[in-house]
DNA sequence: TCTGGGGTCCTAGGACCC
DNA sequence: TCTGGGGTCCTAGGACCC
C-alpha cells in the first residue's frame, strides 16, 4: 500500500508558526512579485478569496475582512519543508519517502500489514506535527492516484477522518471515487476534464474508474492516459521513484518589479537569473550545453491575454559548462540579438538544458588547468553565498542597480536559516 | 496600474542515415 | 519505365502537476 502525506495549507502554515496570533484568522500567500495568491488558510478559502487569483482583484475582499497578506518566503518554506521531510525518513526509511512537491511526498508502507495501516498512518501524522508544528493529511490506498482521492476526502472531511483516510477495500474505494468529481481527479486537468463531460457524459471518478484502459490510451494523452485508468482501478502503474533525480531542464524566469524598456536593465537582469540556474546546475553536480533565453513584452490588450508575445532563442555550446562566467556571455548576446527598442518588457528567463554529470564533459584538446582554478573558484562563490546572505557575490555583468527587481512587499523573516533574522522570544 | 515560477512526460513530424 | 523500408535524433507543442 501507498501514501500520500501533505502538508495543510503549507505556505500559511508556515508563516502561522512563528505569529501564533493567526491561529483561526485569514491568511493569504502571495506568489513572487505580489501578483497570485499561492496559498489560503481555511479562513481565507471560506471568505472566497480564489486561489490563484491576481492580487489586484482580490485586494477589495482582502481588505474589508482584514485578511493577513504575506509575500512568499522560500527561505523559511524550503526549510521547514526539508524538517517535515526529514521526519518522515527518520519514521520510514529514506528509501520508502519520495518526496514529490514541497509540501507533499508519497510513502511505502508495504513494511507495514495491512490491518495496522489506520494506527501507522495516524502515528506519523501527529509525530510530525508535534516534530515541526505544521498539520498534515494522509490518504493510503493500493496506488498513488488512489491515495491522492484519499488524502483529498480526509481534508474535505475532516471532522470525519481527523486528517486519515485509508481505502482498504473495494467498498470504500468506490464509495471515495464517487465523491470525486472528475476534475479532482490526479491528472485530469482543465482540458480533460471538459473533453470528459462534454463527450463522454463522465462526471465522477466512480464512472472514470469502470472505463477501459484503452479509453484512457485514445482520450487521456497515450500511456499516460491508460497508466491513470489503471491506477484508479488499484494497479499500481506509477512507481515510487528515486529520490537522486538530475533535472533534465533547468530554468530561472522572473516577472519584473515593474516594466523595462532599456537594454542594460534586462542584460542585468539575464546575467543574474543565469547565475542563479548555474548555481542549481553545480547543485547536482551538471553542466549545460544548451541556453535559451526568452523576453515577453508588455501586452498591448491585458483584457484579452495579459501575457503579451514572447521571443525566444537559443545557443548551443561546444561543450557543456556550470561556469557562470561562460554561461553570462551567450545569455547576454542572445538578450542583445532580441531586444527592440521601444519596446516594453515585464518578463525574462533563461533555460539551461543539454545537461549531462559534470564528470563526463567531453573535453577537447584545448581544454586547459585554468579550468580546475575555475571550477574552485565557482565553489566558493557558492559556499559564501550560501553562508552569508544571497548574492554576497557576484558577477560584475549582473549589475547593481536592478531597478528590474521584484516587489515583496509584506515579506517575513528568515526565522530558521539567517543569524541575523532568528526569531526572537521576548 | 497590478495576473508566479518552476517542472515533467509524451507525441507528432521533419531531417537525416543506410 | 520502375525509386523501399526501417531506424534515430531533434524540436515544437500539448497536456499535466504543485
Amino acid at each position: 500500500m501507498k501514501a500520500i502525506i501533505d502538508c495543510n495549507n503549507f505556505y500559511c502554515s508556515c508563516e502561522r508558526l512563528f505569529k501564533p496570533y493567526l491561529n483561526n484568522k485569514p491568511v493569504v500567500i502571495l506568489s513572487n512579485n505580489d501578483g497570485c495568491i499561492v496559498s489560503r488558510s481555511n479562513e481565507a478559502k471560506q471568505l472566497g478569496v480564489q486561489m490563484a487569483g491576481p492580487y489586484f482583484l482580490a485586494k477589495p475582499l482582502i481588505e474589508k475582512h482584514d485578511v493577513s497578506v504575506f509575500s512568499s518566503n522560500y527561505n523559511l518554506y524550503g526549510d521547514l519543508s526539508w524538517r517535515v521531510m526529514e521526519t518522515l525518513r527518520v519514521m520510514l526509511g529514506k528509501k520508502n519517502v519520495e518526496v514529490y512537491s514541497v509540501d507533499e511526498a508519497f510513502l511505502d508502507l508495504h513494511i507495514f500489514p495491512e490491518n495496522e495501516l489506520q494506527k501507522i498512518a495516524t502515528e506519523i501524522k501527529e509525530t510530525v506535527e508535534l516534530w515541526t508544528g505544521i498539520k498534515v493529511s494522509i490518504g493510503v490506498a493500493p496506488t498513488k492516484v488512489l491515495a491522492k482521492v484519499a488524502n483529498r476526502l480526509s481534508k474535505k472531511y475532516v471532522a470525519k477522518y481527523n486528517g486519515v483516510m485509508v481505502l482498504g477495500n473495494e467498498e470504500e474505494t468506490n464509495a471515495a471515487l464517487k465523491q470525486t468529481q472528475i476534475d479532482d481527479v490526479w491528472g485530469i486537468g482543465r482540458q480533460y476534464a471538459q473533453k470528459l463531460k462534454e463527450h463522454f457524459c463522465i462526471y465522477d471518478a466512480l464512472q472514470l474508474s469502470k472505463m477501459t484502459e484503452e479509453f484512457g490510451k485514445t482520450y487521456l494523452g497515450g500511456v499516460v492516459g491508460s497508466r491513470l485508468l489503471r491506477e484508479l482501478k488499484g494497479i499500481p502503474s506509477k512507481d515510487m521513484e528515486d529520490e537522486l533525480v538530475t533535472k533534465k531542464m533547468i530554468a530561472t524566469t522572473r516577472m519584473f518589479g515593474s516594466p523595462v524598456e532599456d537594454i542594460e536593465s534586462i542584460r542585468e537582469a539575464v546575467a543574474t537569473y543565469t547565475s542563479r540556474a548555474a548555481e542549481k546546475l553545480r547543485r547536482q553536480h551538471s553542466a549545460a550545453r544548451v541556453i535559451s533565453v526568452f523576453v515577453v513584452a508588455k501586452g498591448e490588450d491585458h483584457n484579452v491575454d495579459f501575457r503579451g508575445a514572447t521571443l525566444g532563442d537559443s545557443v548551443t555550446l561546444l561543450t557543456a559548462t556550470s561556469f557562470t562566467s561562460e554561461l553570462i556571455k551567450p545569455a547576454v548576446a542572445l538578450v542583445d540579438k532580441l531586444f527592440k527598442t521601444g519596446t516594453s518588457y515585464k518578463k525574462a528567463g533563461v533555460m539551461l538544458s543539454g545537461i549531462v554529470p559534470d564528470n563526463s564533459i567531453q573535453g577537447n584538446l584545448f581544454l586547459s588547468e585554468t579550468k580546475n582554478c575555475e571550477r574552485k573558484l565557482m565553489d566558493m562563490i557558492d559556499n559564501v553565498n550560501f553562508s552569508q546572505r544571497n548574492d554576497v557575490l557576484k558577477f560584475a555583468a549582473a549589475g547593481t542597480t536592478r531597478n528590474w527587481k521584484m516587489q515583496q512587499n509584506f515579506i517575513s523573516g528568515r526565522y530558521t536559516t539567517r543569524w541575523d533574522e532568528l526569531f526572537e522570544v521576548s
